[in-house]
RNA sequence: GGCGCGUUGGUCAAGCGGCUAAGACACCGCCCUUUCACGGCGGUAACACGGGUUCGAUUCCCGUACGCGUCACCA
């Protein structure tokens, strides 16, 4: 039986040429591994870098391990941060369909092509106990490998079970090229016949990744390192079709510690987690992004970057050959220094929530206290604990009055919430200044230093040694009444 | 075990034959100050080891050690 030789035709008739064009491939597992979130980071820089196409794909040959609702993840994810893609499921493109699961026909065709230009064989051996055991599969010894085609062909369509496998040449080396890792030579007799087509007619996803990295006109195939080994036999195959090698970039993984890779099972945060856990998705792009890869250049001391200017100065050269240890340190101060970059407006809009958590009194100007929360938190989750006392005065100690640097003890604080009191009471209006101008031309009467007036005030009005925002900012916070009822319980603390 | 890859401070990393071996996080100290932060200034800390090549190796080559990956009809 001749092979449909219009229909593949057809299909090389369909694929772009001329530009960048890559793809992030996602297994649909139901959220995204810090590490997945790099390669789709920078599998998309790649494109955008050189004004090419992105594209996102499915790879849901697994159907075992498909997760309900796993594919809104991706998607969500993606549009969060910014990765948008030019070609995919949802948006369609000249070599649709984007699902794997829906091109299962495409696969078994080229791989018989394969078995017709004698690059690949049927296979009926049944896998062994002592194979399985000793795991290494000798490719000399299967009497399949060198069987007649005529007879091949004869006994599949008699209907005997098989799988399709690749054709190693005997002898002789193969080359590759990576990006990354330069080039990487292998002799062909350590490569295994690998099985392209498997006993239940879906193609394996090594193979599957050959045929729509081609069909899709992929240049550049972004994954992870584990992949290295598995490479040449990919060069393997793009040759016995007569295919140009799109240019490879293996990249190490993002590791827990010095010996794992990030995994969720090992309890490490996925992007989802990442977020709930009050990091802004801006932070977590750009920390992800130099992990594993470093600007050149003028650049390369820089490193708070826009996905615009990352986009602007990518470069696959800075991508790094070792593993990079995920440290949550650092992307906390990255996140940081986002929280601090962002405008006090977006800022309140977002610390709301978090300050609500745990301030419900509506007459607590939640801007207010979040422009004292700007400077004075790394990440959002810290926020309910840090304003808690605006709520509730905590249970505290007198010990608190007595501070070294500000020269206070209880003596000391007593007379000066004596003298803080009805000064504050006889306010005209509560406000920031003039809760300030008060406090401070009171301490310069006492002859005392500011800190020894603002100290025991702040005490007394948050019941607590560390505040964000100094006496001024607390008090005008809490307003008057709840002010002066706070001072007054601390004085009462302190004539004990 | 075979094959492949990797190794600059605790961490991320620059370096691509000649440097007092950048920078950042963390840590420590000082300044600022209304607590704590922010900010500013300064400090501790690294080329895995052994051979070559070279006038000269962190940089090039070869070993060793350690680590990682891979050897599935999983992706």
């Amino acid at each position: 039986m001749a092979l449909d030789m219009t229909y593949f035709a057809e299909m090389e008739a369909k694929i772009p040429h001329g530009k960048v064009r890559t793809r992030f491939a996602p297994s649909p597992t139901g959220y995204m591994h810090v590490g997945n979130l790099r390669t789709a980071l920078y599998t998309w820089l790649i494109a955008r870098n050189a004004g090419g196409t992105f594209i996102l794909r499915i790879e849901d040959t697994d159907q075992v391990r498909l997760v309900e609702g796993a594919t809104d993840v991706i998607y969500r994810t993606m549009a969060e941060c910014g990765l948008d893609h030019d070609e995919g499921p949802d948006v369609g493109g000249p070599v649709a369909p984007y699902i794997q699961s829906q091109r299962r026909d495409t696969y078994g065709r080229y791989a018989e092509l394969l078995v017709e230009k004698g690059h690949a064989y049927y296979c009926f051996c049944e896998k062994t106990e002592s194979e399985e055991d000793s795991g290494d599969f000798n490719r000399a010894a299967d009497p399949c490998r060198d069987l007649d085609p005529a007879e091949a062909k004869a006994r599949v369509a008699a209907g005997e079970p098989y799988v399709i496998r690749q054709k190693i040449p005997a002898s002789g080396t193969t080359t590759f090229h990576d990006a990354i890792f330069g080039d990487i030579t292998v002799d062909n007799d350590t490569l295994d016949d690998q099985v392209l087509i498997k006993r239940d007619g879906l193609p394996t996803y090594n193979f599957a990744n050959v045929i729509d990295d081609h069909l899709m006109g992929i240049t550049h195939v972004v994954r992870g390192s584990e992949y290295l080994s598995s490479a040449p036999k990919y060069d393997l195959l793009y040759q016995a079709f007569g295919w140009e090698v799109p240019t490879y970039v293996h990249c190490s993984p993002v590791m827990r510690d010095a010996h794992n890779k990030m995994s969720k099972r090992h309890g490490d945060p996925s992007y989802e987690d990442l977020k709930a856990q009050g990091y802004l998705t801006e932070a977590i792009l750009n920390y992800v992004a130099l992990l594993g890869w470093s600007p050149r250049g003028e650049h390369a001391e820089q490193e708070v970057f826009s996905l615009q200017e990352l986009a602007e100065v990518f470069d696959i050269s800075g991508i790094s050959k070792s593993p990079a240890i995920f440290d949550i340190e650092k992307l906390t101060h990255f996140n940081a220094l986002y929280l601090r970059a962002m405008t006090p407006e977006a800022f309140a809009a977002t610390a709301e929530p978090y300050i609500r958590e745990t301030v419900k009194n509506p007459a607590m100007d939640a801007a207010a206290i979040a422009a004292l929360l700007q400077a004075r938190c790394e990440r959002l989750t810290d926020i309910p604990e840090k304003v808690a006392f605006f709520e509730t005065l905590p249970e505290y100690d007198k010990d608190l009055f007595t501070n070294k640097k500000s020269k206070t003890n209880d003596e000391v604080s007593r007379t000066m919430l004596e003298a803080a009191i009805p000064m504050l009471e006889a306010l005209q209006s509560w406000t920031t200044d003039a809760i300030h101008d008060g406090l401070i031309a009171l301490a310069e009467k006492l002859e005392v230093k500011n800190a020894t007036l603002m100290w025991p005030v702040r005490i007394a009005a948050a019941g607590q040694a560390v505040t964000p925002g100094g006496a001024v900012e607390i008090c005008a916070i809490l307003g008057r009444e709840e002010c002066l009822r706070r001072l007054n319980l601390g004085l009462e603390k302190l004539k004990v």
